[in-house]
DNA sequence: TAACATTCCGCGC
DNA sequence: GCGCGGAATGTTA
């Protein structure tokens, strides 16, 4: 049971997904069209969503601009793995402006040979942006790997002021 | 078992 | 300093 609620921002129109728990996915804007974009009917919802949604909106929007996003909504991470769910809390202790490499993630959650593991983790993360997969180089400040398109990657870092390789 | 958003090392320019 | 090839490596479906 999940809310698909539309987000306008200045790159386009986000999707986010809210569970019971918390925000559980967010969805880069899609190229196609607006054709299924969620209406945001605002009667229904319960108060407790409305005000998740708000803090999204802000936190998203600030991220966007290169700023850092004070407060967020809870985050439902409970779709993946114990193993992910160690990774993505790293991810989202890099704070903005701040780049880790994969290799250093992996030490950070125990496994300093995981570190081809972490860029499936990475892949799996379901709440991009907010939770900051972009802050993720190979070694050396070589660009590496994103699963939404590498110019989101390249936009992202260049909002925060990050050089690349 | 077969993918991978890696990394490291050795080679030849 | 490139670039390329190959091997080791952990997690996942």
């Amino acid at each position: 049971m999940t809310v698909r609620l539309a987000i306008p921002t200045a790159e386009g129109v986000f999707i986010a997904h809210y569970s019971r728990q918390g925000l559980a996915r967010l969805e880069f804007p899609e190229t196609k069209s607006e054709v299924d974009l969620p209406k945001n009917e605002t009667a229904p919802l319960p108060a407790e969503i409305r005000r998740w949604h708000d803090l999204t909106t802000t936190a998203l929007n600030e991220t966007l601009a290169g700023r850092t996003a004070h407060e967020l909504p809870p985050l439902d991470l409970s779709s993946g793995t114990e193993f992910q769910q160690r990774v993505w809390g790293a991810l989202r202790r890099i704070a903005s402006g701040r780049t880790l490499s994969y290799g250093e993630v992996a030490a950070k959650v125990g496994k300093p040979r995981a570190m081809r593991a972490v860029g499936g983790a990475c892949g799996a993360n379901p709440i991009p942006v907010l939770v900051p997969c972009h802050r993720v180089l190979a070694a050396h400040q070589a660009l590496g790997g994103f699963s939404s398109g590498l110019d989101w990657k390249r936009k992202l870092l260049a909002r925060e002021g990050i050089a690349v390789h």
